[in-house]
DNA sequence: CGGTTTCTTGAATCGAATCAAGCCGCGTGG
DNA sequence: CCACGCGGCTTGATTCGATTCAAGAAACCG
């Protein structure tokens, strides 16, 4: 890893991906002063719900997901965030405690951003909050669809759905192996569903050849059979 | 109502409770000279799925549910609407067509504000923005808790939860019927269920006397034992 | 008043959760 | 190097909750 001297935000690629691309040179100078690089190891907690936040956490490598605990005592994964996501962005503007939890599912390396940098930011250049309410205006029309497939598909189509997912927005490698690997129990809970039941459902899907296994990997052969069963 | 003339937007009350109260004085009145008064009857539709909106809706009186169509062919209703609630929003920002349809549960009165209006203000004054984005930030998070209850409860204590929800948004009379009145079908599409587990559910939910019922109305008699539902 | 829609209840069926047991891969320590 | 234990994975059998189908009662409207 390149901490010997970290990546300046000026030149740090990864802001392309999110709304801090809309911050002037000054602005994300004074950002870049403040900020820290953070690593965390696969399990570990970037934050947990309840948890008062004093800044961002933007995601330079590896996957975190965002989760939360219900009251039956089961985790609810809610969405999963990689490389140019920027975490805690919504407890920060309402200045209320984290309503998820981020855990590494990876190894990551996080940039840390001290939220005085980002609210003087947001006040004074209204580009970048237009920017920002882009982003939002798009998740909230993320977690509403997601609303809409948990209340009326079975666990077999969300099963199918979390994988077309997975592909979408963390690809696949040269042989076709899922970028993003799942423990069976994590992968039930996106899906919000008994780890055995999602298990019973992967092996039918191998069986049927949508997918196949190879170690802890997973590849999708026929997705237009998933997509198919997503949408009947 | 008093539609011989309208109420400019500078004296509307009800914008208080909205991002509007964000708009300085000129900004204001531009938009209250674009804006249209419309109503609509019990059961109209004020843009559906898929529709490109050319402005927002800012609810004037009654009660609108945004729902959406799953492939299963049954709608979901994500969220209801009430005085002071901007529609239309999301699509707006973001410039894509809506993701809901919003259709109403009474008869309602609601201004359309044309898009051009919000867009110059929230490009030139980073208050507004900040102010529709807080709101924004507040329905994503309750969004998220959505996704969470619809996975992980049971339909009992979705019902339980369907009901404080219009207490607790809606309100109650001096008798202590719930002012919002939904007919069995809407609460089962606000759960998520088939009508007739929902219709179950409510009798057991009359017989422990937690709640009552008379004509179409509804009373919460014993709240405490909902919530202790929901949180079980 | 008949016809329609909404509400209600019952019985059968289906999907998913739960309980229980065995398996596999892996790391540890004898 | 193998035995052991552990955690993650897999499968089967049972139970439970929710949906579906069906049919009757009540409210609603022209």
């Amino acid at each position: 890893m390149d901490d010997y001297q970290e990546t300046r935000c000026e030149q740090c690629v990864i802001r392309q991906f999110n709304s801090l691309r809309a911050m002037s040179k000054e602005e994300l100078k004074k950002v870049s002063d403040t900020k820290t690089t953070q690593y965390f190891k696969k399990g570990d907690a970037i934050f947990t719900e309840g948890e008062k936040l004093n800044g961002v956490f933007c995601v330079r490598d590896g996957i975190s997901k965002l989760s939360k605990l219900s009251s039956n005592g089961k985790d609810q994964i809610v969405k999963l965030a990689t490389k140019g996501h920027l975490l805690g962005q919504r407890s920060v503007i309402s200045n209320e405690p984290a309503n998820l939890s981020a855990i590494a599912v990876n190894d990551m390396q996080v940039c840390f951003i001290p939220k005085e940098g980002i609210l003087n930011t947001l006040n004074s250049n209204s580009n970048f909050a237009v920017e920002v309410l882009r982003h939002m205006a798009h998740d909230l029309k993320e977690a509403d669809d997601v609303i809409v497939n948990m209340s009326q598909q079975t666990v077999k189509q969300r099963v199918a759905e979390a994988f077309l997912y997975m592909k979408n927005n963390f690809g696949e490698d040269d042989k076709g192996f899922l970028n993003l690997t799942l423990s069976r129990e994590e992968i039930s809970n996106v899906v919000g569903t008994a780890t055995e039941s999602c298990i019973r459902i992967i092996s039918e899907f191998k069986k049927e050849n949508w997918i196949k296994a190879s170690g802890k990997k997973l590849a999708i052969i026929n997705e237009k059979a998933l997509i198919d069963l997503v949408n009947s």
